[in-house]
DNA sequence: AAGAGATGATCAAAGCTTTGATTAAGTGGC
DNA sequence: GCCACTTAATCAAAGCTTTGATCATCTCTT
């Protein structure tokens, strides 16, 4: 839990420092110290990686690594875009959103049924229920027929918070489509949707 | 941080018990204590969302947000199934094995490098590198001539960990991708490119 | 009626992530 | 040389997530 202070194998100083800018000149023979990886950026990475890992490594299939990498890059990006523009100026998170927008999506419902909708573990909503009610969002009761179950509510802030949030939201949605028209949209949705659809052919693993 | 014991509001338990899958009766006049979501489950959860937004938020752009639910239920379905059936039975994680990637393609590199590379903060590859070190899989040395960056390199064990890990990885990668045809995987790659590129024509917020 | 088993929620421990502060080191102006 | 500024990394606090354990409640079988 605590690295502190990680024992680097310190390096002697090199006597000649370099002019700002240089590289280390290459010796023949001797491996280099600093490889050449400036023309190495976020944009080009996936490419690299591709045909890095094509040459290399006998056997991987190229399109579906960059599937996989393209997919999880647009996702993150468009996360991390709508959590920083949207959600955490309001002082939410994305995954509060989307709990809270459950709730409101399901009416008055027992926390097993948001995490199945939302696609999160029961501990997970547990915990994020947890912060939501403290902030005075989301109530919680004992389900009438069901000791164990709660049932999960918006209080009237909840209602407000995602209905202002929502608006917001979609906006910024609108902007990341607007790159697409709309048949190319309705491509999109319906190839992720295949994606996803045929996951369930192969063992593929999800919640409960 | 912590709940403790939250405050239910406490119901009287009903009465008369009702029989097993038996719904309350719905009495006129008198809302609904539980409305009937049992239609409601994971797969239908984005078309009921789009549905009641459209109907109950003016506005709202059914399309883009649907586009959204669906990029990000991909992305999470898939994280979900590798990291669980892949990386976590290794003893590590998906964020773990993209920095030991990032640096297995970049050679000895720069933490900051790493972190442009992967998407993440400096900060959370400081993180990853501080149990990645810890476990053996990865080297730190002060650079040679900045004295404030990091060179990071792979040891032998994490150089096997990554070349092993990959495989398993893209053999996953290669179920996801096989629910689509080869045109398909190129078309959906490419209109995710192209959602990600045009994120720098409106003000897309994005790491550093 | 009673025990066995299933189920819903929560807890606990560990890890990852974020933002903002801090520390150390390099850069540039004077 | 000195001081302000920038930059790399790390720390700190808070939050989210995961798995597995625990507790309470419900259900089923006998």
């Amino acid at each position: 839990m605590n690295p502190r202070r990680t024992n680097f194998r310190r390096l002697v100083r090199p006597a000649a420092r370099q002019v700002s800018g240089a590289r280390p000149a290459y010796t023949p023979g001797v491996p280099q110290e600093q490889p050449d990886n400036d023309h190495l950026h976020f944009w080009s990475f996936i490419d690299h990686a591709v045909s890095r890992a094509t040459r290399e490594l006998p056997g991987v299939d190229p399109l579906a690594m960059r599937l996989v990498l393209t997919l999880h890059r647009a996702a993150n990006m468009l996360v991390y875009d709508l959590e920083s523009t949207v959600h955490r100026p309001r002082g939410w998170s994305w995954p509060g959103f989307r709990v809270l927008f459950a709730v409101w999506l399901a009416g008055p419902v027992e926390a097993k049924k948001v995490a199945e909708l939302s696609g999160m573990s029961r501990a997970a909503v547990s915990a994020l229920v947890g912060t939501l009610e403290r902030d005075g969002l989301v109530t919680k009761e004992r389900a009438p027929h069901d000791g164990r179950a709660v049932h999960l509510g918006l209080t009237a802030a909840g209602m407000q918070a995602i209905t202002s949030a929502f608006r917001s939201h979609n906006e910024r949605e609108r902007e990341w489509a607007g790159s697409l028209s709309a048949d190319e949209q309705e491509t999109l949705i319906s190839l992720l949707g295949k994606l996803t659809a045929h996951s369930t052919h192969f063992e593929a693993k999800h919640r409960a």
